[in-house]
DNA sequence: TAAAAATACTCCATAGGTATTTTAT
DNA sequence: ATAAAATACCTATGGAGTATTTTTA
């Protein structure tokens, strides 16, 4: 099935005549007549009824019709929209992340991004960190949003984001709580609490700050559920407090929905890095993104952020007191 | 943009090797690469990031993999049909019909034939004879049904059904005549008439009669409408009495929502005929829908008109009676 | 007889091969 | 040192041509 054959094939179609296809494609006639041989050949159809001097295609021959034009079409299609891409910031960017730069900082940076550039797709795939390396050293994403600095080689890697992981708790809950200056550890660890799953990078962030402060486990946990989703909505309800990223809960923090306990030795940072295979040719779509993101790096902390001007310096900022007022 | 090219470009992308897809398609290396380096110069992007030992699909990679899948998708897909279309009774058959057996004979040989046939689809056209006879002959239609003998060489026909053009009236207008035996020609000529525009098939049979039976013209036309739907929803609606194909208003009289004025001056026997191009290569679609067809030809007629079981001998029963009771 | 497609043949462009070099790990 | 792709060069299949024959309107 030659394109070169389909072509002689759909201008003969269009003409009812081999000679006028030939002519309008600067091709003989027996040239016209071998291709169309060599078809039907590899169809086991006639394509054509020869009827002495009129050429009148078959059943067959109409259904290979539409499918021909068809393919004609979507080439000469991928072929502008391959130049497009070439020149223009257009096209679609594969980008990988783990749950929390995935869910949480990918959706703002595609919001911003696509303002500026609307002829930009997104596909977004939310996976563990290894299988998003993976899938950027070989190529089958563009760029991966991961939790922490890869080491393959040929990777190149920057710091996207940070964020820390931070107690969380329902108001009622937290007026439980003498929130004058500061909470102590014991009381807070007394707390009924929400646990993520075994394998969980935030279960495990949690994990390595209890042993950080004395290597006690003993938190009374009430339940262990699977996502952040589900630990947001266990804490809304009230069946207990739950240590997580500052970032899932900063809405709800403003919304004065839930409060932050502020409790420095389980307040851990965690970084985020955006990692892509250095020495790749860049085009129009990604460098724009790489510039976007870079930019966004300096402004959108604030953006995502905004209870946390003063943060970055010191880790016990009074954050109770500023929203359980 | 060679289809032997895009299949080598599609295994180095799934494969991410220029050698081990030269292994897969049991091609050497460097044809790949030659291959991989035409491709990229025609479309003028690079392909694939030769990174070392590792070899990475770019941006417009991507978009070509995904369009060249489909392009073998279909391609594999348009072989398989054409081979069904060759060994089994499916496919689409493309028929065109002038307005009579297009719209009245058409749709219950269809109806009949896919209760046999489901894998069998129909394109139907509707259109002036000659122009169906010209898309018969360059085989744009398979097949053709027409109201007059077609004389173009190379095309076979067969008499498909006969049609009788008769005189309607609403059963208000009717009893106003006396209906004893058959309908005096001049009372019916002093009725109000609807007719046809110039051009239709119809109007000319009428007038045909007309001018058999003495030359007179002088109808007390109330009307002219462009199609035999609205000429009887004309006279339905008691606008006047019209003379149309027996074949459009036999529901009507069965329902006893019209009646047939007997007029044997005016009745008019139409044939249609059925044509295709001889000497083609028929397809099993095809030849099956001719032989439903000339099957249909001895035992449709019933079906098609109940009323008429006896009719074609003498031209002039007494419909009215039967039917006014 | 003329017009269209098929056949016979010739030629050369290019798909594809082998051998080797280059490049990066 | 090794593994992968690029380069150089050669071969031969088949795409395309010209000349001619066959077929049918």
């Amino acid at each position: 099935m030659d394109i070169r054959k389909l072509e002689a094939f759909c201008k003969v179609f269009e003409l009812r005549s081999f000679s006028k296809a030939g002519q309008e494609l600067f091709l003989s006639q027996p040239t016209i007549s071998s291709h169309i041989s060599h078809l039907e050949d590899e169809l086991g159809v006639l394509l054509f009824d020869r009827l002495g001097k009129r050429t009148v295609p078959t059943q067959p021959a109409d259904l290979l019709y539409r499918t021909a034009k068809e393919l004609f079409q979507s080439l000469d299609d991928v072929q502008s929209e391959i130049h497009m891409l070439r020149d223009k910031v257009v096209g679609e960017l594969q980008i990988g992340g783990s749950t929390i730069p995935a869910n949480l900082i990918l959706p703002r940076l595609i919001s911003g991004f696509m303002r500026m550039h609307p002829g930009v797709t997104f596909s977004v795939d939310v996976s563990d960190t290894l299988e998003i390396l993976k899938r950027v050293h070989n190529g089958d994403l563009s760029l991966g949003l991961v939790g922490s600095k890869p080491d393959l080689p040929g990777l190149a890697s920057s710091l996207l984001m940070e964020d820390d992981m931070v107690v969380v708790a329902s108001p009622a809950l937290a007026k439980s709580l003498d929130g004058e200056n500061g909470t102590p550890l014991e009381s807070v660890l007394s707390l009924p609490w929400i646990m993520r799953e075994k394998g969980s990078g935030t279960r495990k962030s949690l994990e390595d700050a209890l042993d950080a402060c004395g290597g006690l486990r003993n938190l009374n946990v009430v339940s262990h559920v699977g996502s952040t989703t589900a630990v947001i909505e266990c804490v809304l309800a009230g069946v207990g407090v739950s240590a997580t990223s500052q970032l899932a809960v900063q809405r709800y923090v403003e919304s004065g929905d839930l409060v932050l306990l502020d409790v420095p030795e389980l307040r851990k940072r965690r970084r985020f890095y955006l990692t892509y295979l250095s020495d790749r040719k860049l085009y129009p779509a990604m460098r724009a993104f790489l510039a976007y993101v870079e930019n966004a790096r300096e402004t959108l902390p604030q953006q995502l952020m905004p209870g946390r001007k003063t943060s970055s310096g010191s880790a016990s900022i009074r954050l109770v007191e500023a929203n359980s007022a």
